[in-house]
DNA sequence: GCAGAGCGGAACGATCCGTTCCACTGTTAG
DNA sequence: CTAACAGTGGAACGGATCGTTCCGCTCTGC
């Protein structure tokens, strides 16, 4: 098609070039399905050899660090998108809807131990934490949230989502909505409730799993 | 020590016999913390060797078929046990509380899949089923229930505490009774509530988990 | 004392999977 | 026009894993 330079590449160097798109696309829909699914399954899905996968990633440990570091990443944006918003329960519970509609929990946390994390990653999971208190300390202080929820039950919720899987993405989807939409239920003050028992979940709780597993 | 017949066998016999029970539990314990899990780990967390495995199933599939099927008739007693109790409400709750502290959701879906189930185990699924109901239906009508709740809700329910997991087994009860809690605040009614999104899971949504996996 | 039930664990064969390697193809610089 | 080569597909390799079998040993029950 076109020639050497500028924004539409022709030919070989285009194909390439979408093929670093595709690539990663077929990557977080495989390995979210499946954790440890084979990089064949990957290549496969994007309709590439597997020569394509290697010529970008290093091996199988950076192609998933690389996902993971991406979805933490996208934690962290959309934390800061909720924290600008005005009104403290949309912002806790639009924060949530966008995380597992996104998977992002799935992303981060079901692929980690399968790789030696980055010191890069550690930084951003400590700035996720610290947005994500923020967001819990405005949903609690505007008297939405119950007063006896802390941030570590964020990550039991996200489980609970996350678990939440049948064979249509889309169907997959909804039942998470309403799945999240009970435990947001769950989670909200009402008069004269019943506090949460057993000691609430502490922080550094679920750092093991973020050591190497296997 | 003692002789031919009798209440205590002695010897190689009684050794035998403890056995059955020693590798059940190991076998419940492995396949419980991973569900593919190799026969040898079974072995080894019982303290026997492979033979004495092979000696009393006919394979891996049988015996995780024995397991699962186990938890299966635990949940129908459990149900049924529930069923007797005067208190709708305690006994739906009551009910839930005792298959998640046994981790009975992990014992039956996770499992499923791994192997060709019997019809026997077909009929105590639809066993299940039907208590289930029951007690959903007896919590609705007693007023505590949110009405737009239905039976599939419990599938979703068990999968979100089942899905919570710490190392320590201990722990991991608490958090689960926690998860436990907020959920059945989500799901208890309350008046003006949002009704719960999407359409709710539907009978036969979940079927899929039972056909065979791989 | 002997037949054999019960057992431990090495050995085997079948997969499975990450990675490497090579032949091929279309592009692009000169 | 053509020589180099970036980019690629996919076969092949080596290592690991795991279910199952098998053999030799022990200790019991008669």
């Amino acid at each position: 098609m076109s020639s050497t330079s500028g924004k539409t590449l022709g030919g070989r160097r285009a194909q390439a070039a979408r093929n670093d798109e595709v690539i990663l696309e077929a990557a977080r829909a495989v390995f979210l399905d499946d954790p440890k699914a084979p990089i064949a399954a990957v290549a496969d899905r994007a309709g590439v050899g597997i020569s394509a996968l290697y010529r970008r990633y290093a091996g199988k440990e950076d192609l998933l660090r690389q996902l993971c570091h991406d979805g933490l990443r996208r934690y962290v944006a959309e934390a800061e998108t909720a924290l600008a918003e005005p009104d403290d329960w949309a912002a806790f519970t639009g924060f949530l809807g966008r995380i597992v509609d996104a998977d992002v929990h799935s992303l981060t946390v079901h692929l980690a131990g399968t790789f030696t994390p980055t010191e890069e990653m550690g930084r951003d999971a400590v700035r996720a934490g610290e947005l994500a208190s923020a967001l819990v300390d405005r949903a609690r202080a505007s008297g939405r949230l119950r007063p006896d929820a802390v941030v570590q039950d964020l990550g039991l919720l996200l489980e609970a989502c996350a678990a939440v899987r049948v064979p249509d993405p889309e169907r997959t989807r909804q039942l998470r909505r309403r799945q999240l939409a009970v435990l947001l239920a769950g989670l909200s003050a009402v008069p004269d409730a019943d506090p949460l028992p057993g000691p609430p979940p502490a922080a550094g709780e679920f750092d093991w799993r973020w050591r190497r597993r296997e």
